[in-house]
DNA sequence: ATAAAATAGTTGCAATTGCAACAGACAATT
DNA sequence: AATTGTCTGTTGCAATTGCAACTATTTTAT
């Protein structure tokens, strides 16, 4: 749970409304499978229960890129999800996760009925996300692989409130988040070890910065 | 103009209406000027009237990249902007400009009065600038200054309707938007020219993409 | 009108990064 | 229990990219 989370940021009753009001329907997905298409028909958003989904992006020459993921509280889905675009875009399944689904145009317009509430919400779930999809881009503008990982553990860090966190994907996982080749990650990451810039077990990471 | 322009999606009457209800304010910038500095204690955000204003990022070694520019119609500033961030953001004229500003707070909540053409403004300002922050990404995420130029241009296209574009800033700051040196970024243009995937005279692009 | 600054265009060289190909650890499947 | 697959960790080598330095051209300022 971060502070993106609707979970976090919408007390339970009000999340309890809405999803009536949405007729939310709650689904289970196992891992690996492909929850959305960018074909889909649907415009279904979902929150995420439980598990850990990513938004993945395949480009024409193949190679494949972690446009965002999804722990327990975020939401994700048609709206959330480029769709103009030049590369294919999937949503699928980490692990074996539970999901709240609903309409994405029915959440957008069904607070121009009466429910104020349901408009703050709209609000913190897009400017939730908006905030999540600078947050890539400023990692994604530094120069160097180095760059790019202090990026993200400094953002890490504020997110967890803790110079020690978890990293919640996979290392494979976390360099297609960056965009960089996973073996010159991991020779960066042994490199400011090292330097003794980070301690580094696996996906655990402690960055006292400086 | 292009069409993430709010100029273009929200007529003038509304626009005027919702300018008056914010008690907007236009005014007049010169090239290189600091229009807004992260540091900053109000909230405003603006809308281009005349002119191109840049989204700039400087990192701690100096690096600089342009996070986003902004043509006529488009909306910046507080909100628009990365706040928890690593990297110090400024937002400049690249040339004499002029802007309608007003509160970031007050437009994202006067709606809650009466007005349900606000509220559609609202969102229709906001999933445009989100769109745009996933373009961004799109682009970022090519793994080659090929692809990353080849993803860009394909976004041109759609965007201006033509195969044939002018790139709205410089070559310079597109490296910086790219997030890639000026220098090998000439160097793939002219290798590119080279293979009769593109014509390039200076900024005027054009891109038939197979 | 002239000087200064910014932009475009180029290139050699060095550093970084990506690629390929490993091995070992761990998890999942049959 | 054995096998398959995924993830971590490593390394040599090649390709790409960044850096520095320069010229030419255009734009801006004095």
């Amino acid at each position: 749970m971060n502070k993106y989370s609707i979970l976090n940021n919408v007390n339970q009753n009000d999340f309890t409304e809405i999803s009536l009001c949405l007729s939310a329907e709650t689904r289970s997905f196992s891992k690996n499978d492909i929850i959305m298409r960018q074909t889909d028909e649907n415009d279904n958003v979902g929150i995420v229960k439980k598990g850990l989904i990513c938004l993945i992006s395949i480009s024409e020459d193949g190679e494949k890129s972690i446009i965002d993921y999804y722990e327990r509280g975020s939401i994700f889905g048609k709206g959330f999800t480029p769709d103009s675009c030049v590369n294919l875009h999937y949503i699928i399944a980490k692990e074996d996760c539970e999901v709240t689904l609903f309409s994405y145009s029915r959440l957008m317009s069904c607070c121009s009925n009466n429910c104020e509430k349901h408009r703050e919400i709209i609000n913190t779930i897009i400017i939730n996300s908006f905030k999540r999809c600078q947050m890539h881009i400023d990692i994604l503008t530094g120069r160097s692989i180095r760059r790019k990982l202090i990026t993200y553990f400094r953002y890490m860090k504020e997110l967890k409130g803790n110079d020690s966190f978890d990293i919640p994907v996979s290392l494979s996982d976390l360099a297609d988040y960056l965009s960089v080749d996973r073996s010159a990650m991991m020779r960066e990451i042994k490199k400011m070890k090292n330097e003794n810039i980070i301690i580094a077990n696996g996906g655990r990471i402690t960055f006292s910065d400086i």
